[in-house]
DNA sequence: CGATAGCCTGTGGTCAGACCACAGGGGGAT
DNA sequence: ATCCCCCTGTGGTCTGACCACAGGCTATCG
């Protein structure tokens, strides 16, 4: 509320956020050239051009170089790689613990689970996809992770809930880097990814019968179970 | 995981995250200043100035000018505000619905709610603090909408889970515009300034009486109730 | 007349250099 | 011993200059 000195970007940052909250602006609109917004509003270039770069990692634009209509800023709203980068990296500079990280993942996970569950029509087509997909035989944990981290977006997108499904993408992304490090402590993991499979498909089922309960504690359990083992948790109680 | 061309300023961002990721700086800890990084790493200052600035809104660094301890770029990591940021952009975009955010605040605030609740020890000082401080009849619209999103922040506080009190934080904020534009739509606003209260007094009492379900149940009519009173809604079912 | 090759323009991406305001520390003056 | 001022290094900003690139336009050629 209080302006401090406003500086030179926050102003562009602004001014932007004005158009769009005015309609002015929209998805698949043209943002003018940065030397065109920079004359316009009386500032430098470069502090355009910081203002840009926070909105492109938002994923608020998407630029781009050269002529023509693909060129130039574009707003494209794609929230996931904002939240991503953003989850990412407050976990990395602690800002996030990772336990608080996980709770916040179950939290999400079974309101999805719940919400698709009890839904009168569902599609989980891709999600079936993927879970086929992951019975290949010759997945690296790397590879099978990385489905995995597809096969829980699925979900959160056949929710419906965009705001989830974006939370979803980012808590996963912000978590990666020490899932993958954690393989290292699972003994058996083709035990293990036999065991993730299982589960994953006992849970779809679960969702396409409409088993609210069964689908909540399922999930419940596969997530706490797979970090318990990853030994990346010191102690994720419920909370739900 | 494909990197691109590797624009210059994304170069000094996976630099520093490394550096995050590596512990080899954490929260209190100084950035290089914006020309050392520079030279360091073979790229132009303002291409630091792009990096540095995507990680000052997205709540990772203060930057200060001047000399001394408390000048320069410093790692706080202070969630808060790169998701409201975030948050608010992305609905400003349209890439969040309205009702979606209200659909994942429901989520949270009902996750939330349980926490507190079900557990064993609670504080909830602040919350009766605010409580009080919103008696007072003096209070324009604003000021009490200000006051309310601090007690459901408060609470989000409470339960000791910060990544979701930040998403609270930063869902309140993305709808705060559209919630101050709402209060037009209320007939009696002293009525609904009442209402409010009952409620609030309510749910807090169920919280500290451990009352999970009721606590559950109010919090969720609470803020259906709000949101259908101000016509920002087209169609909240409870989705959990 | 039609197709094609090449120029021309405008875009973002980057860098270098120049100021400015500011805050603090150190050294000189009192 | 105290106080004050300059000096240094910080981020904040602007300017101007390149570059690579993509597309449209135009002149040329078949």
């Amino acid at each position: 509320m209080a302006d401090q000195p406003a500086r030179a970007w926050q102003l562009v940052l602004e001014h932007i956020e004005r158009d769009l909250l005015d309609g002015r602006i929209g998805p698949g609109d043209h943002l003018p050239s940065e030397r065109e917004l920079a004359t316009t509003l009386g500032v430098g270039r470069s502090s355009v051009r910081e203002a840009f770069r926070v909105l492109e990692v938002l994923g608020l634009i998407r630029t781009s170089t050269g002529s023509g209509p693909q060129s130039g800023a574009i707003v494209i709203a794609t929230p996931t790689g904002g939240m991503s980068a953003l989850l990412r990296l407050q976990v990395a500079a602690q800002g996030f613990p990772l336990d608080d990280v996980v709770r916040t993942r179950l939290v999400l996970e079974d309101a999805v689970v719940t919400a698709i569950a009890a839904s009168a029509s569902r599609d989980t087509a891709r999600t079936h996809q993927l879970l086929d997909a992951m019975d290949a035989t010759d997945l690296t944990p790397a590879d099978f992770l990385a489905l995995d981290a597809q096969l829980h977006l699925s979900l959160a997108e056949a929710s419906g809930n965009t705001v989830i499904a974006a939370m979803m993408a980012g808590l996963r992304s912000s978590i990666e880097s020490y899932v993958q490090a954690g393989v290292v402590a699972i003994a058996d993991w083709p035990a293990m990814a036999t065991r993730l499979r299982t589960e994953h498909r006992a849970l779809v089922a679960a969702i396409d019968a409409a088993d609210v309960e069964t689908s909540r504690t399922l999930v419940h359990d596969h997530i706490t179970g797979y970090y318990t083992s990853a030994g990346l948790t010191r102690g994720i109680h419920s909370q739900n």
